[in-house]
Parts: structure tokens; C-alpha cells; sequence
DNA sequence: CTGAAAGCGCTTACAG
DNA sequence: CTGAAAGCGCTTACAG
């Protein structure tokens, strides 16, 4: 457990310029500021009330909230599991609503008692995540994809089995496949429409704009869906709705139309949870499981806060499950 | 700001003393440490440390937790909502685990910095209710009824809704309604019955045996009871379910079986969100508004921190919207 | 079971 | 922009 004294003698400052360090006085030079505030996260320290010491992860939503949302309640039940054999507290922050003036997320995150970090992070979440690994505060992305910082991402690799998805509808005779992807385009998204790409363009067939559909990742965007796909003309004669909710709002905008799933119109869906047992038909899915990756989330921060071997973080692969959304192409 | 000392003056022991009390140490008389307790709870004390000091509002789970499922998702998200515009953070909490040895209760949410408790209560919580009753924590019940004991409970009064609801299919001609409750009984439950048998009695209907049926309270549940009522002999007509997922997992099973909905039997379902939009037929539902008791909770939680005017605790009644699910019953 | 006093970790007014 | 020193809130070994 270090103190003050400790980061002082090792970063060669007094315990005073330590102490404004962490406070965020605004009277420090960079470069001391910087030392400093290293060396404390390099030492875990945290501020130590007599001899108590504060024990939280923290689950962060670095940009707009989503708690609530299916993926983020899984993500957050899967965190809550992973900690019950510890003895850390899960703390849910809004980084933009917390944060003091000028104050950095380390100096937050020691003001808040907080040992780690999951980190939600959305499109423009990116400076905030450098930040966060440049002060080598123990910290883990999840549900996200950020190649350029050196941040563990825990997310569901989710392109070949998009690819093998599509694949499936190809080889059930399907040609005209459409994909539709949410509005805000993020890294999973990305995923699942380049697993499209491959198994499209592998098998030598077009991919053009009218089979590229944006709707809002959410129930509402799936019944927009299905009424814009009953007017096309030359309408496609199969889709992967790669988000959860939009899948479910299009299986039941399509029944409440009397399309005929799957026989107008075969469907793969995305599912992180269990939705794809609450529609009729049954939904053939690439599917992740949410909660698995708010658990491998700690396991990951859990050896970041103690400096253990990196173990490798395994981000678990997605898969797909065939039900009876799918049938062959109507001749 | 309370301090030790403030504690020390007011209830005449030195501060060594509050500390010890404040840290559970064995070494103090029952009567010294429940008054000082008590009086750290009143001054709404937490330990202080520098100039800081902590900002935390738990949710609490007093017995099993079920962080994940979609009433607790929705509560939770009412909560965070609520605490958007305040300086709290909002901290998980699982009493069980989190508790320390011989530790009461507020001791735990003093060590924690928790400044107020919002109590996620199961059968079994009623001891630990008392306990923070009588050490005057600030502290609210939410989603749960505990008539004999001196908290405010925030749940949605739901015996008249299900009252309005019977009678509505006893108006559409039915006779034989059953009605499916938990297989544990909680305060909702309980109310959701009395609802019924309100409407039963009241229209000199004869409930007997037959027509209640119990089944766990989720998907599988509400599967388990469509096949139960499928081989019935003398098939009830109508059936009011009382909690969404089984709900949800009743109308799906209904589909799967053939069994036609309503021209076989009419459903009344219960919906705590969004549920009843996501079956087919669109279900006939009982509604509670599980987000604002989220909010609602912390409202009257933040005027017991501070002390304010009790504000009436206004818990929302539940409503029924009428869908698709319910008909008249066959010739 | 309790208090006076020493001491720890941290912060900050003061001086430079 | 920084340090030495005073001081605050809390805890605890010691003594009774």
C-alpha cells in the first residue's frame, strides 16, 4: 500500500507536491505533474483513510450513457458476476458528469477510491482512452474495438462468423442478400458488414447500395426495416439484421405485415443475450454472449491492477445458430 | 460535515470511542455503540478524508442478487437517471458479501462512503430492513411492500390494475379465468392475486384450485404453464399471467403448440418495461412503469439524506393497456 | 470497556 | 512552482 511518502522519495518531490498532484492544484509544472501522477498509478496507489483502503471497479461510460440497454445490462451483469469472488465494489461513473475541471481520469478515478476501470467507450471515446493508458491506470475496453491504443479490448470477434452466416443463406440458394447496419457506425458494426463482404464477394456476387440498409439499432429501426424491404422492388430474398433489437422489431413488424419469414424473406439476426427465443420463428443468429464479456473484462483488468503476466486476453469468438428464420430461396 | 469529535461532544464519550464504534471494534459497551451509532447516522457522518469526501449511493441487494434481470435493469437505469443531475455515484452493492464480520449495517455503508441506500429486498430481507430502520440510515425500499416497518416503500400499487383487468375478460363474457403467480410469493405477487380474486368474488365467480397455477417467473416458466393448460381438462378461457417473462415465455410457447391466442384463450400479461410489444398478438398487460420507480426511489431517498419535508412517497399505480391477446370467450 | 495521547496519511497556508 | 511545517481527521497501543 504506498502513501504519499513513498511516491515522493521515488519521483524525488515533496509529499506537499505530491499531495497537489493528486488534488489537481493547479500550481505543479507539467513535467512534475506527469512524474508524479505516473508513479502513483504505477504503485496502485489510493488515497488511505487511517488504515481503510477503498476496494471499487469502476464501470465507465466515457461518452453517452447506455445503461439500460440489453448489451450494456448483460455487460454490466457479467462485471457484477466476475467480482463476487473478490473483494471489490462495482461503481457505475459518467466520466463526462464526474470529472472535476482539468481533472484527468487517473486524478478522478483516486478521487472516486477506484482501483480499475471497464471502460464503455463509444466513437469519440478515442483521446479519453489514450489518456487513460498514457497514465498507465489499470484499465480494460469492453465491447469495442480500438487497434491504436494500448488498451486490452474485450469485444466478440464477430467477422467470420457474419461470414459464415451469409455464407449459410448462400448455400441455401440465396443471391440478393441484404445486410442492414446500424445508423452509428462502431467497431462491431464494421465487423459483421466486412464478414458480409467476404463471404459475398468469395462466391463472386454484388453487393450494391440498395443491399445496404442503415436503420437505428433498436426495435423501432427494425420495424422501419421491414417496411422499406415490402416496397422494394426487386426486393432481396434474405437479410442478416445485425443488431439485436432491430432483429426482433423486424421479426415482428414482419409477422404484423404478413410477410412470411422465411418464406417471402429468409433472416439471420444478431442476439447477445437470449432474444433470438422470444421470436417466431425461431431466429437463426450470430450470436455473442454478453455476459461472458463483462466477466473476462475483470478477469483481464484483475491482472492489469496487480501486475500479473498478461495473460492473454481472449476475446471469445461470436458463433451462429440455425433456426427456422432461414429456408431456402422461394423458386 | 461531522466529524469524530462533533459525534464525541454530542453523545459524551471521547472520539477514540466513536472511532472504535464506527469501526466495529469488540471492545465497547452494546448501549455506547448504539447511541453513537445512531447519532453518526442522524449527523449523516461520513469519515472525511483530507478535505474530501464521499458521494455514494448504493443499490443494495439485502438477499439473492438478481443484477441482470429486466425489472432490475429497469430500476437501476430509474435510479442512475435520477442521480444524473446530483453529485452521487451510484455503487452495486451485495449486502451479503460486501458485509463484514458481526458488522451492522450502516457500519458497512459508513466504511463504503455510502451516503444513502436504496434496499432491493427478497422474502428473507426483513431482519436487515429492521436493523437499518432502527439505525436511522437513510434508506429506501424499492420494487417490494414491507407494511411493518418504518421505510418507505417505492413499488407500483398493482390490486387494482389486475382487478380492472379480470374484470375487463369477465365483461368480455369469460367465466373460467385462471391466473399464474410465482412459485415464490412476494409483496407484487401477493397484490397482483388479491386483484384477482377481488374481481372473482366481486362478480360471484368461484376460484378454485384449478385455476391457480404456480410457475417460476421467468421464460421457461410461462412455457411450462402453456403445456400445463393445454392438456387441462376443462381449459379456463382466459388466464391473467403476472409476470412478464413468464408471460413472454407463455405467448411463445402458445405459437410453438398451435394454441391460438386469443381464439383459444384470451391473455392478460404483466409488463414492468417494453415487453408486451415485443409477443404476438400485441399483449393485453397489467403495466408498471419500472424506470420512474427507479426514480421515484432516489427522489424520496435524497429528502431523507437531507432531511427535507417527508415528501409524499407517491408510488405510481400500475395501469392495463388493452392489445391484441384478449377476445371474447368462444361460443 | 474507556480515555489521553501518540502517530499516520493527507492537505494547505506560509515563505521563498 | 516548490518545500518545511503546522494542522486536520482518524486510528490505535497503552494504561487503567
Amino acid at each position: 500500500m504506498s502513501t504519499v511518502r513513498d511516491i515522493a522519495k521515488q519521483t524525488g518531490v515533496s509529499i506537499a507536491t505530491v499531495s497537489r498532484v493528486l488534488n489537481n492544484h493547479p500550481s505543479v509544472s507539467p513535467e512534475v505533474r506527469e512524474k508524479v501522477m505516473a508513479a502513483a498509478n504505477a504503485r496502485r496507489y489510493t488515497a488511505n483513510v487511517g488504515k481503510r483502503d477503498t476496494a471499487i471497479i469502476a464501470y465507465v461510460y466515457t461518452g453517452e450513457s447506455s445503461l439500460g440497454s440489453p448489451f450494456d445490462t448483460a455487460l454490466l451483469e457479467g462485471v457484477y458476476d466476475a467480482l463476487t469472488d473478490s473483494n471489490y465494489n462495482l461503481m457505475v461513473v459518467d466520466l463526462r458528469r464526474s470529472r472535476r475541471n482539468n481533472e484527468s481520469c487517473s486524478q478522478m478515478f483516486q478521487r472516486l477510491g477506484v482501483r480499475g476501470a471497464v471502460l464503455r467507450t463509444t466513437l469519440g471515446s478515442k483521446t479519453i482512452c489514450q489518456e487513460v493508458a498514457g497514465q498507465r491506470f489499470p484499465a480494460v475496453v469492453i465491447g469495442d474495438r480500438h487497434d491504436d491504443i494500448p488498451l486490452p479490448c474485450i469485444f466478440s470477434e464477430s467477422r467470420s462468423a457474419s461470414k459464415e452466416a451469409v455464407n449459410h443463406l448462400i448455400s441455401l440458394g440465396h443471391r440478393r442478400i441484404a445486410i442492414s447496419i446500424n445508423i452509428v457506425e462502431d467497431s462491431d458494426h464494421s465487423d459483421r458488414l466486412a464478414g458480409y463482404h467476404d463471404a459475398m464477394t468469395e462466391h463472386g456476387l454484388k453487393t450494391d447500395e440498395r443491399l445496404m440498409l442503415r436503420v437505428p439499432a433498436n426495435r423501432q429501426g427494425g420495424e422501419q426495416l421491414v417496411r422499406r424491404l415490402i416496397t422494394a422492388v426487386d426486393r432481396p430474398t434474405a437479410i442478416y439484421i445485425t443488431d439485436p433489437m432491430a432483429a426482433v422489431g423486424a421479426m415482428y413488424e414482419a409477422y404484423k405485415l404478413g410477410l412470411n419469414i422465411p418464406g417471402d424473406l429468409s433472416v439471420v439476426g444478431f442476439d447477445d443475450t437470449d432474444f433470438r427465443y422470444s421470436v417466431l420463428p425461431a431466429m437463426t443468429s450470430v450470436c455473442q454472449n454478453a455476459v461472458s464479456l463483462g466477466t473476462e473484462a475483470y478477469r483481464v483488468l484483475s491482472h492489469r491492477i496487480t501486475d500479473d503476466k498478461p495473460t492473454s486476453s481472449h476475446s471469445p469468438a461470436a458463433w451462429i445458430e440455425i433456426h427456422n428464420s432461414t429456408g431456402s430461396v422461394p423458386k
